[in-house]
DNA sequence: ATGTAC
């Protein structure tokens, strides 16, 4: 005889069915059982019941090693530039896998950043539809900008600047703050990448400052106008930083969903998705608010110095374009296509420093395919902090900012000299300008001879409390 | 890069 008893459908069956469990799941149940009390054969309750299964999320797989190239503008010229390219050329390698990369480049200051697969400085990958935060740096939209000075006198606009500006962590004090606009500030409110307490109160108060590392305020001459120049190097400061972990928290979720075997550094929010939409804003939004940074910065230091501005233009390094549906991220490279920004210079001018005794490089990008469209954004490092002190033996860092900035005003914010930032902790400065036209990336077009800078400075290294302890 | 995870 055929047994008539029916076992009570449980969740184990729906999640048999395909059914996932989530706050969903007790009225799912709760109709399956009722449907069951009132007479329903269990094949019907299962058909009933099956648009509700939830489609699984999409996968998309790694590309296979080195089905996706990218191509090298380096040109080694010893062994330890040998051994920075492979090392490069391997975490460039790791990059090219991440599914919706379609090239890259590397540019002749390249130089590793991060664990193997994180895209390097003086790094370019090109991607579809997808914006990786991880790609344009946490210094979201680091960035240069000149000034024309005319005849203003080089020791008085430096020494202006020194009183105006401000370097090392975090904003100014009360009472020096500099204003933002407050259509920029509601702007941030209304974006929900930006609609954070703090990174308004840091957009407050850090606009006007500089950072730290290798930022600066530069003045020099002009070889081609002989005219005195003002120039700054710095990014979007907290305001930014909190914009990327925003940005790496949103794409990780993607990450998890739809590429588990992407690397977490090289995680994507799609571009046509609410949330890709959202960071794009977010990004010009940080943008605007750096070019004001920059801007204020140069305002106050010409009302300081009694000086008045002729040209003035900028150009970022650190930054996502996007030509047609493509998006470029550049970290540390230059863009160098006419237009690459609506408020770029009308003569396609950019600014490439190379180190602090060096001139500054003004340079019209050529749009060359093989850099994906970039230039370099500096001379970049062959070594590490400390490669840099034992490789500088028994002299100080005093000493050998002596011997490496004769005749240049070089000051240190904090007062201590950061040796990090020396002439001799970066690639020789020629070597990198002849990259630069040998292999037809830019045409130098100016040169801003060194007069002096400034610079934040060393500051005693910062070290996290014990946890669980004040 | 950032007063370095609240």
């Amino acid at each position: 005889m055929e047994d008539l008893t029916i076992t009570r459908l449980t969740g184990r069956d729906l999640k048999n069915w395909g059914h996932l469990p989530g706050p969903q799941f007790p009225d799912l149940l709760g109709r399956a059982n009722r449907m069951q009390d009132d007479g329903v054969d269990v094949a019907d309750i299962r058909a009933k019941l099956a648009s509700e299964i939830p489609i699984p999320p999409e996968h998309i797989e790694l590309h296979e090693d080195g089905a996706v190239t990218f191509d090298e503008n380096l040109i080694p010229a010893d062994a330890d530039e040998e051994k920075n390219l492979l090392k490069v050329r391997e975490t460039m390698r790791a990059v090219m896998r991440t599914p919706t990369v379609i090239g890259g480049a590397i540019m002749p200051d390249a130089c590793p950043a991060g664990p193997i697969g994180t895209i390097p400085v003086g790094g370019v990958v090109a991607a579809q539809n997808a914006i990786h935060p991880g790609m344009h740096s946490a210094d979201i939209c680091c960035s240069l900008m000149l000034t024309d000075l005319g005849d203003a006198d080089s020791a008085t606009v430096l020494d202006a600047a020194s009183k105006v500006t401000h370097f090392g962590p975090g904003g100014r004090p009360q009472g020096q703050r500099f204003t933002v606009s407050l259509d920029l500030l509601d702007a941030f409110r209304a974006n929900p990448f930006l609609n954070n307490a703090k990174t308004i109160r840091a957009a407050q108060e850090q606009m006007g400052t500089q950072g730290d590392g290798n930022h600066f305020l530069f003045v020099g001459r002009s070889r081609q106008t002989g005219h005195t120049t003002l120039i700054t190097h710095h990014g979007s400061r907290g305001p930014g930083a909190k914009l990327y972990k925003a940005g790496m928290e949103v794409a990780e979720k993607y990450r998890r969903r739809h590429s588990p075997q992407t690397l977490k550094q090289n995680a994507w929010i799609p571009a046509d998705s609410d949330d890709g939409r959202a960071y794009w804003d977010a990004l010009q939004l940080i943008r605007k608010w750096t070019k004001t940074n920059h801007n204020s910065i140069h305002q106050a230091t010409m009302e300081a110095s009694g000086a008045s501005a002729g040209e003035r233009f900028w150009n970022e390094h650190n930054f996502v374009f996007r030509r047609g549906d493509i998006y470029l991220h550049g970290k540390g490279a230059t863009p160098g296509w006419f237009g690459f920004a609506a408020d770029a210079d009308p003569q396609g001018r950019t600014i490439i420093p190379l180190n602090m005794a060096e001139p500054v490089l003004i340079v019209r990008g050529k749009d060359a395919s093989h850099a994906l469209g970039f230039s370099p954004h500096g001379a970049g490092r062959n070594w590490s902090r400390t490669e840099h002190m034992r490789r500088l033996g028994a002299k100080t860092a005093n000493e050998a900012l002596i011997e490496e900035t004769v005749g240049l005003d070089v000051r240190f914010h904090a007062g201590k000299v950061d040796a990090s930032e020396l002439p001799s902790s970066y690639k020789p400065a020629a070597a990198v300008s002849a990259q630069i036209e040998s292999l037809d990336l830019a045409e130098i077009v100016d040169w801003i001879d060194p007069y002096g800078c400034i610079m934040a400075g060393e500051m005693p290294r910062f070290v996290r409390r014990p946890k669980g302890r004040r």
